[in-house]
DNA sequence: TCAAATTCATTCGTATGCAAATGATATCAA
DNA sequence: TTGATATCATTTGCATACGAATGAATTTGA
């Protein structure tokens, strides 16, 4: 082989560029269709709220009385995310709103009794959605899957 | 045990309600971290696009001229969104815009040559983000992992 | 053929999602 | 103590995302 050659086999094999790019088999553009699906499947069941506002409502659930800030981080949103949530939720009387006695900067943020029932009956529906979500992988595979998509969230 | 006994113990295992519930083992949940994951890493490799932007233009390079729903169907994106996404590229110059001569109802869109050289550009590019997205797992990791989320999406 | 149904695109309204700037309050450190 | 930082919340601006309504153009089917 020639060194000319060689050099052309170099840039040949160099060269994956463009061609071998498949949007399809992209994990960033494979990961938003997934989500997509499960929201659609979230508002097939639960068509009165969205998805971040069941995850505010089920997590004060869990925590009680927090800041708006704490919520979001507890619930992956940033400050001005959450705000807008928690309006909503707030306009609907599922949490209602006080300032924190100590800290001035706190808005503290709870579950009103109409809040408590809405996830009380929710939460079945809810595991619903989680299984119709995860229906097309086997009992195995789900448990495969999700330890795995825990590693990259 | 008496039959009041039954009872109760029935009672207790058809209750797993709300206790059991953990909105961060929920798949929709993780599924929307690891999204926020990787937008979060494309924006911190490409600045000037956001995800769907460059889907369109990558589909474009793709499969050439297309209409603007046909293009919005392969890329997963309803009507009203992709107008917006192609109307943001179109100011910017990375696609043109030209009516279908047979069927008037047809908006066809094309890369420029400005969007044809920023495709090849990001290829690379983006090939390195899908690489860091799924650096938490193993080269066997991915290769399940891609496998059940396709099933999902 | 021609009325009904379908498709393509646009517009409006609502809801995340995030960066950046701002203001109020609290904490830290010299 | 007080000046520098940090935290909490709000606001603005921009970009998806989607349901629903609308209008124009095409296709279907009786």
């Amino acid at each position: 082989m020639s060194a000319e050659d060689v050099k052309l086999k170099l840039v040949e094999a160099e060269e994956p560029d463009e061609n071998d790019y498949r949007l399809q088999d992209q994990v960033g553009f494979i990961l938003r269709k997934a989500h997509q699906r499960h929201v659609s499947i979230f508002a097939a069941h639960i068509a009165d709220l969205t998805p971040p506002q069941f995850a505010a409502l089920a997590k004060l659930h869990d925590v009680g009385e927090t800041s708006q800030n704490q919520l979001g981080s507890l619930i992956a949103m940033d400050a001005a995310t959450v705000k807008g949530v928690i309006d909503r939720l707030k306009a609907r009387g599922l949490v209602e709103l006080s300032k924190h006695e100590v800290d001035k900067r706190r808005l503290l943020v709870n579950l009103t009794a109409e809040g408590r029932d809405a996830v009380a009956r929710l939460i079945p529906i809810a595991r619903d959605i989680t299984q119709e979500t995860l229906a097309p992988l086997s009992a195995k595979e789900v448990a495969i899957f999700m330890r795995l998509l825990a590693k990259l969230a």
